[in-house]
DNA sequence: AATAGTCAATAACCATGAGTTATCAATTAG
DNA sequence: CTAATTGATAACTCATGGTTATTGACTATT
């Protein structure tokens, strides 16, 4: 009998709790069904205690069997990304930082920070990927991710948020709109339109930004159309299908049939935080931080 | 040539990171030298990136190397817990919180929480061990223990700090001490007095709430002796070697010719605080916070 | 210089055990 | 009952982790 552990016996594991049958893991993992059987029985003797209940036709997992294979989950992930992060070491850079941000963020921030970037730590590579709030937070508690850019007021423990742009709303019209940036005083005047916005799956807090404009007017908007482009969204409002409220910065960088009229008496800001995982293993996100923070 | 990384490889790396010399880790490892010398190059070949400068006599860690290093500790020691875990769920508990806490937190807080565990969660294990403020803060860092009991005003980032009892101060006098209770009107009379403290390493807010306490009595206090353990404190001045400030609880316990006066006047309060890491991912700590912090 | 000593790498070999195929025992479905 | 499907067993094989013996590169000593 062998004495430890291996990777192995975690990817084996992990597979047959996945599929709850031996087979089909099996399969999966290109080996034969007896091969698996036995390193699993292995594993358990290595462990000292069942990790599956094999019971007439039916395989399930153990209460340990349960809390390992979170862990390994965990820990196979985590491996995963120091391997890369071994070769992009390895290749002369300091590191990798993985990057998501929301389209939003393109106009101006993003390019910003990786100028910056260069400028002070040539070697730090990046991965960029546009992302939803949402998708921001799942990533980086997997560790999939270890910067977002986002519209967030609040975020689950163990990630820290910070403002680092504030911008004021703008309406969005059809260039042909009898309003305009000199006949524009009060929202009130858009209380019959129908409105074009973010989803709010994609940020609640734009969404709820944006109907509290509304709401401090006196109407809560008819929202028509969701999207979670930007262009999506300016396009149908150079269609005529309706009107829309925007963080101002959006309006440059794309070439439309539309006017912004920025909002510059209301409170409302909209607001563009970091965020990333305090315990966050990645020895260079420190230099990112203080670069964005600094 | 395999194509996949083993635990086996991170064991042999991580004893050649630490001995920088091939021989000598290979005979810390129980395996020959020319075994080793292949498993390290394999796994560079695997990871596509050198790990070591093997320059004319002396083995260094490249950059990749020094990154993997601090990673590979990480996993491995992670993946110790992991094993110990699954096999205490398997034997029918919840699973095993490990708890270090200073010696004063004994008398009090430490059974009366680990009571209300047996009540609440008869499935939780428990191991506990009495540590320096400082050495608790390391062991959960290092993943090494789930709960601390300490006194501390601050903590590092990543841990979570919330107190739990708060205590008034005593003085300690020797039995035959001219002062009593209903003499002792103000600290000022134990100006010429010589104390005996807990080390300041070990406790570096209760030395200097008690530095503080004096002060605001104008004098600073002569420690003659220094000492991380209650019991031995007690047993100075018990022999006349000089007074002390100790929590107020720590009077129970210990029998000894020594008596406590209470300092209901003063502001300062000891306290003792619970700390623990807020990515923990041990399942049952949930529990156990819920109950300490009620 | 010459020699001895120390290091990691290489070469050739061996034996453990991961993974194979063939089969079995137990269960379920029709 | 039979057929099908499950995971476990048994017997075998072969890839590879680990072995010993040796080499080549360098250092320290005389």
């Amino acid at each position: 009998m062998s004495y430890q552990l291996e990777l192995r016996h975690f990817n084996y594991f992990l597979a047959v709790a996945k599929e709850l049958h031996f087979r089909k893991a099996a399969e999966k993992l290109f080996i034969s069904q007896p091969g698996l059987s036995r390193q699993i029985k292995q594993m358990e003797e290595i462990l000292d205690t069942p990790l599956f209940v094999r019971d007439k036709k039916k395989v399930k997992l153990t209460p340990a069997g349960m809390y390992l294979k979170e862990e390994v989950e965990f820990i196979l992930n985590h491996l995963e990304l120091i391997q890369k992060q071994s070769r992009t070491i390895g290749e002369g850079h300091l590191g990798e930082v993985r990057i998501g941000f929301l389209g939003s963020a393109m106009q101006e921030v993003i390019p910003k920070f990786l100028l910056q970037l260069k400028e002070s730590y040539s070697g730090i590579k990046t991965s960029l990927e546009e992302l939803s709030n949402r998708a921001q937070v799942d990533a980086l508690l997997k560790d999939k991710l270890d910067i977002g850019f986002v519209r967030l007021a609040r975020v689950p423990k163990g990630i820290e948020i910070m403002p680092v742009k504030e911008d004021s709303f703008s309406v969005v019209l059809p260039e042909n709109h009898a309003l305009s940036a000199e006949n524009f005083k009060k929202m009130g005047q858009l209380k019959e339109e129908s409105f074009i916005l973010f989803a709010q799956e994609y940020s609640p807090l734009y969404y709820d930004t944006v109907v509290s404009i509304c709401e401090d007017s006196g109407f809560s908007p008819k929202v028509s159309h969701k999207s979670v482009h930007a262009q999506t969204i300016f396009k149908l409002v150079e269609n005529n299908l309706g009107v829309s409220i925007v963080p101002t910065s959006l309006q440059y960088g794309f070439k439309m049939k539309i006017k912004f009229i920025e909002l510059k008496q209301i409170p409302q800001r909209a607001v563009l935080s970091v965020i990333w995982k305090s315990d966050n293993r990645n020895p260079v996100l420190k230099n990112c931080m203080d670069l964005i923070l600094g």
